[in-house]
DNA sequence: CGCCACTTTGAAACAGTTCAACGTCAGTGG
DNA sequence: CCACTGACGTTGAACTGTTTCAAAGTGGCG
């Protein structure tokens, strides 16, 4: 009945509005395969026109472009509960490919089971649409933060964002989360070299602002890192209010 | 019947997908007051719960945020026959200002008209999500160009984006485009400072590439404008296909 | 005519890049 | 069980694209 795959999706949901019995019935009912991709691996390509859409339920993915120069630009990063590409549903074809950062499971909505839900959920069609609205007010923030930030509010932004998402899914511990990325990818997310990003972590951990092993991000100071990355939660919009 | 202010809407959603009759009608029936904004004026404030979103029918406006330094990150440009914030429509709270650029003209969509769009016309629904899905594509490239571009190619990309979208909505003539604008305005939209933005205009036009009198710019070299810029029109999604 | 906003120019300073080398550690195979 | 490997992280030093600051030019408008 209850589909556990979809755990972590309703949780996100959950904590912007409220999701009547039969609407989670129809997601779970919309929802097709389970598919792995290992760590590396792509999920989809520039270019593809993809007849569903990938809801991950464990690992990490990214979204990225890559430029003439050979350098790779991550416009998102996805954890457990995320669309990796709901919004192929109405765009016609992908504009960037997406990586399994880590070992990857994702839960496959056919485009045509989608639409299905958008003819007689109304309701669950618009929290469907926020999800993806969720995207673009994360790709602003970036954007705010690639412009006017130094790297080192703006890496600090970027813990502090992913510690309150992975909190809400209920992937956070204490002030700990998952972030089993390389330093190479960290720096193609923020517009940076790799070099200066292995420089902006090491004045994060002296600053006595985080921790992170490679695996697990620790925040020591909350309100001062959210203080350097000038962080202010509204955008992800994280309170219940009916859409 | 037919509603003249939506002139652009309609246009800018028909090159993408087919619109009924009926669903121009009920596009026109949501739609209610139009408003006039001076240009320098701010149309929505950061934190606002609007009850409405504007779709421009004349002008310019640009979403901005401001940092602690003061310093201002323009996130997106909207011409006629964008919504400047839909999203609003299911977001709690605007997480950013909305300002008019130029005189600016606006139709207000009331949210409880838009729901009941939503509620009564799924397939127009999807269109005006997908209106949405289009700010994000932007946004994707806009972090692309600003985290892996140089100066030069930013604002050349940002030029081919402005030129497409104005002809998609018939607001270019041959290969001008109106760009009512002031440089430091460029600089907050690239992330650039004034003095760098100008030098940068200067290589472009010295390149033999556009020309700009503060108002219209002119493309004088669509295939190079588009290599220097390293541009793809791919994420614009300017094709006919069923959604 | 004169103002004010905007654009342009030059020179010094700086944040972040590049290049090249070295360190570290987990996994692999002999 | 240890030496080897390869990917990843760290360091130093020179370099560069962009910023900052300060001043001068331009032009539309009241």
């Amino acid at each position: 009945m209850d589909d556990h795959r979809l755990f972590h999706l309703f949780r996100r949901l959950d904590i912007r509005d409220t999701l009547s019995a039969d609407e989670k019935q129809a997601l779970a009912e919309a929802a097709g395969n389970t598919v792995q991709y290992s760590a590396g691996s792509d999920m989809s390509s520039e270019g593809d026109s993809p007849d569903r859409s990938q809801l991950l339920i464990g690992g990490m993915a990214a979204r990225y472009n890559r430029v003439e120069s050979g350098d790779r630009q991550i416009t998102a990063f996805h954890i457990a509960g995320d669309f990796v590409d709901l919004h192929g549903f109405l765009l016609a074809r992908l504009d960037h490919g997406v990586s399994a950062v880590t070992d990857v499971t994702v839960v496959e909505f056919p485009h045509v089971n989608l639409t299905a839900v958008t003819e007689r959920f109304p309701h669950l069609t618009r929290l469907l649409w926020l999800s993806t609205l969720l995207d673009g007010a994360i790709h602003r923030q970036w954007l705010v933060a690639m412009g006017r930030l130094s790297a080192l509010s703006h890496m600090a932004h970027l813990f502090c964002e992913h510690y309150l998402r992975a909190d809400t899914v209920a992937l956070a511990a204490g002030m700990s989360f998952p972030f089993n990325i390389t330093q190479e990818q960290l720096a193609d997310a923020l517009g940076l070299s790799t070099v200066h990003v292995n420089r902006t972590i090491q004045e994060l951990r002296r600053l006595g602002l985080i921790s992170w092993d490679g695996r697990t991000v620790t925040i020591h100071d909350w309100e001062r890192l959210q203080q350097v990355g000038q962080f202010d939660p509204t955008f992800l919009d994280l309170t219940r209010s009916p859409r």
